[in-house]
RNA sequence: GCCAUCGUGGCGGAAUUGGCAGACGCGCAUGGUUCAGGUCCAUGUACUCGCAAGGGUGUGGGGGUUCGAGUCCCUUCGAUGGCACCA
């Protein structure tokens, strides 16, 4: 069946009443059948929403964050790419050339979870997964693009993952190297920094991570920590809250880096290389001259080799390191009770060559700075704690300054740690300002080559290594004789095997497939071992979005030409919980392909929408508590678009969602009113119903016009704007309820039939975006041919929208007393002298004096009097 | 501890720039339609005094700026999220 063949849905057309007899009024809406007959219409045309890139046209990417296929859509997912639709569909109406894909990030650790529990190969639940998870995703009428779907498990793209690991490899980004790594035990598997929450794993919440030590491979992150950090400033596009908490993470902190040279005067044995240095950093280098002891981490390496030498002082250490990880496991460093231990030794301040103690003390850690400070007790909070506790010197250095040049310096209160201060006690720096000095040390010290200003930075590495199966292998050979090799770029793809044993014994899966492990080198053609981990999905996902600017290319990840078309995106949308993981690690690989010259952009997307969660009963929707509602079921019961509709309408779209059955079931409701009044006045057989509409209307006719563009105008400003949906819809609701009330008139014939026809026309267009279902059954029952989905969006005109009289409220020192009734362009003198005629205006300041006389125009009245 | 966001009816929320607080929806109440229920249609619904007309109060609390404050400033309490002995 053709799309408007069936017009009119058996309303009797013509100049007959449109209410028919045989047609009871309180029809309702069969969402089930009409959306059931679009569905099967779309499906048969797989071209509906294909982009292809077009030089004549502004480009539009909108792109959804693509899930991760665990079974079933969510709710969280529903209103996610409910927004993105809205956007896509509201740009293709505007004459964009809009890119709205979609995809699957399906490799990781759910899949090998059921592998275990069902004995399901992971691949095979994966797919199985895809296959529902699209099924409910066309169902609910989400249009996107399918011919560029992106599969991540698929060879033809994890190769491209491989791919680029070469050229992190070649560019020396990508290095292997032994470290202290985060383990989770219940995954099994190793983490990355990203993935510690509170101490714990960000997929169990309740599950301490461990602390291993393990070969790794690592990609350099920090390589672009200054770009990833500067770059942020330029995306206004972000909401400011991601924006800092990027900042947080990287971490950036300015200071200065000091050698404290060892001091052997009185020997020794096991305290480092002779002659070696304990490096320090430091924000406030201008307090060195008030350091009076080093502090080092439990861990640090000098210590490693001094108690070695000394069991008194080992046992000690060990202490503290067990005392810093319980508080680090328990997320609460910030917390733990200070506690150190005098190594015995002392360093020699190279600025004033003092010799100060060396301690080890519990709240320095390993894996920030150099694992080293000095130790000021008078201008530092912690520093003045420590020293307290364990009889330390405190020697001030600076005395606080004010602006105030009455005010004479005096001795500060300690700690004081404050910049606006003058320098004192610091031999030729005495007097500078603080931040002078600061710049005047850091330069002398690198002149004496003994320190240097320095950047520091949180961020660290990122590892990607995963001793788990369902992931992409990781392409890199060890040969007896050549070492690491890497896999020639002809050999990729590296398939993954199939028919793995999975446990979660440790150690990665694929050590146990002997074919998979044997290889043989390229260099020397010996044998040589395969690695056997697989690399974090996040890699995944650091790139899939230039994929779909090309998504079967064979010989490369994408074409540069249609990436350079396509990019960057104009607007991303997601959950906040990416802000960091996926919104940084996306960001770098961004920045390490532009550098590799296969794209021009610096960032990934322009603009970037989070939404908030979907919660009900005051708690975020979770199997677990057991309050989830299922897409299915409300797309069985209410239909899609009324699950759509109600997931924009319950709340701005960046809040948390409170769900309530009751409340789409209100959704529903207006629906059918929707439906029911378009099947009741649609005549798109009347002469008329083509004809332009009138410049003069009668009253009645005017009144709905007027509304129908001030609906237009707040629609259409939200999306350009600030994307409240919630009232857009409500907008939509104000205009169906107007119409409504005029519905006697319109039977009449008071509203000219043009006139209706434009009316049902633009509320049709209106809904569009919201509920393309229920939108295209009513278009194609008001006669149109043309596919929706392009037909041009309403435009507004501001003098019809304009009211012709104005309400003023009229205040008496601020307490509203009255209204007037004025034509919109009347002056300020005549609307002052009508509020001072009004009854209740007169009454009100019958005895007093007259102060002050304020007309907003257009707003309100407020005389002041007393 | 630091930073960010947010506190509005019985509920979700509206008020975009300092200008009518509570749009829209839910819920509830009343009436109509119906044999009845549901559906649908209409009306009402912040609190409070009052039969009513009409008055008073009201956006977490306190203070301030202003003719006028949910909105701006100070302060305080609470919720959520992020960072956290980060040297």
């Amino acid at each position: 069946m053709a799309i408007g063949e069936k017009t009119v849905n058996g309303v009797a057309c013509g100049s007959e009443p449109r209410v028919p007899a045989d047609r009871p009024n309180d029809e309702r809406y069969d969402a089930q059948r009409v959306e059931t007959k679009w569905f099967e219409r779309w499906q048969q045309d797989a071209s509906l929403y294909a982009a292809e890139p077009d030089s004549t046209k502004k480009k539009y990417y909108v792109l959804e964050m693509l899930p991760y296929p665990s079974g079933a859509l969510h709710m969280g997912h529903v209103r996610n790419y409910a927004i993105g639709d809205a956007l896509a569909r509201y740009m293709w109406m505007n004459g964009y050339n809009v890119l709205h894909p979609m995809g699957w990030d399906s490799f990781g650790l759910p899949a090998e979870n059921a592998a275990i529990q069902n004995n399901t190969p992971p691949r095979l639940w994966t797919l199985r997964n895809i296959a529902n998870m699209k099924g409910q995703m066309k169902r609910l009428g989400f249009a996107y693009d399918w011919a560029r779907e992106v599969t991540t498990c698929l060879p033809e793209y994890y190769r491209w993952n491989q791919w680029f690991f070469l050229k992190l490899f070649e560019k020396g980004l990508a290095y292997r190297k032994k470290s202290k790594v985060n383990w989770c035990p219940k995954c099994a598997t190793v983490l990355a920094n990203e993935q510690v929450v509170n101490g714990c794993c960000w997929r169990h919440e309740d599950t301490l991570v461990e602390q291993r030590e393990l070969e790794q491979w690592f990609v350099r992150t920090t390589k672009y920590a200054d770009e990833l950090l500067a770059g942020l400033d330029k995306l206004e596009g972000w909401p400011e809250k991601v924006r800092t908490m990027q900042r947080n993470w990287i971490g950036r902190s300015e200071g200065t880096r000091v050698d404290f040279k060892l001091d052997y005067a009185e020997n020794h044995t096991g305290f480092g290389p002779a002659g070696s240095t304990i490096p320090v950093f430091t924000t406030r280098v201008d307090t060195i001259y008030g350091a009076t002891s080093v502090q080092l981490a439990p861990e640090h390496p000098i210590v490693k080799d001094l108690a070695a030498a000394n069991p008194e002082l080992r046992a000690k250490v060990d202490q503290l390191i067990g005392e810093q990880r319980k508080a680090r496991e328990a997320g609460d460093i910030g917390e733990i009770e200070k506690h150190g231990v005098f190594t015995g030794r002392y360093a020699i301040n190279p600025f004033n060559s003092e010799r100060v103690p060396v301690w080890v003390a519990n709240y320095i850690l390993m894996d920030y700075g150099t694992g080293a400070i000095m130790s000021v007790p008078a201008h530092d909070e912690r520093d003045y704690e420590f020293a307290k506790k364990y009889g330390l010197e405190v020697h001030i250095v600076i005395l606080p300054v004010s602006g105030d040049p009455d005010d004479t310096v005096a001795e500060p209160q300690l700690p004081f740690a404050g910049h606006e201060g003058m320098l004192i006690n610091s031999g030729r720096y005495n007097t500078l300002a603080c931040e002078d000095a600061i710049r005047k040390m850091s330069a002398y010290a690198e002149e004496n080559k003994f320190g240097k200003a320095t950047v520091t930075y949180r961020l660290k590495d990122w590892g990607i290594s995963r001793q788990r199966y369902w992931g992409t292998p990781i392409p890199m050979l060890y040969c007896e004789r050549d070492g690491i090799v890497a896999v020639p770029e002809k050999d990729l793809p590296v398939i993954l095997p199939e028919n793995v044993d999975i446990t979660l014994t440790g150690g990665s899966p694929l050590e146990r497939v002997p074919d998979f492990v044997h290889a043989t080198c390229p260099k020397c053609g010996g044998a040589a071992r395969r690695e056997t981990d697989t690399m974090d999905t996040f890699v995944d996902s650091s790139w899939y979005f230039y994929r779909y600017t090309d998504a079967h290319n064979d010989r490369a990840p994408f074409d540069g030409r249609a990436a350079q078309y396509w990019f960057p995106i104009d607007q991303y949308i997601g959950g906040v919980e990416h802000a960091i993981l996926h919104l940084i690690y996306s960001r770098f690989w961004t920045k390490f392909m532009r550098d590799l010259g296969m794209i021009t952009n610096d960032e990934p997307a322009d603009r970037l929408f989070t939404q908030g969660m979907v919660i009900k009963d005051g708690r975020k929707m979770s199997k677990n508590i057991g309050n989830v509602v299922s897409p299915d079921v409300m797309v069985a019961r209410y239909g899609a678009d009324a699950a759509r509709l109600y997931s924009l309408f319950a709340a701005p779209p960046d809040r948390d969602l409170d769900w309530q059955d009751s409340g789409i079931e209100g959704i529903q409701r207006f629906l059918g009113r929707v439906y029911r009044f378009v099947m009741r006045n649609a005549r798109p057989d009347h002469a008329d119903w083509r004809k332009p509409v009138p410049p003069e209307l009668p009253a009645v006719a005017r009144g709905i016009q007027r509304k129908l563009h001030q609906t237009i105008k707040r629609v259409s400003d939200d999306f350009q704007g600030r994307w409240h949906f919630n009232t857009c819809i409500s907008a939509i609701m104000e205009l169906v309820n107007v119409l409504y009330a005029s519905e006697e008139a319109i039977g009449g014939n008071e509203v000219p039939v043009p006139f209706l026809a434009d009316v049902l026309r633009n509320l049709v267009l209106l809904m569009a975006p919201f509920a393309p279902y229920l939108a295209h059954e009513l278009w194609e029952m008001l006669g149109e041919k043309g596919n929706l989905l392009k037909a041009a969006w309403p435009k507004f005109d501001v003098e019809l929208a304009k009211e012709e009289e104005l309400e003023i409220p009229v205040q008496i020192n601020g307490k509203l007393r009255s209204r007037i009734v004025v034509p919109r362009d009347a002056t300020e003198a005549v609307v002052l002298e009508r509020a001072l005629a009004d009854e209740k205006v007169k009454a009100a300041i019958a005895a007093k004096q007259v102060v002050k006389k304020i007309y907003v125009p257009g707003k309100l009245v407020n005389i002041v009097v007393k």
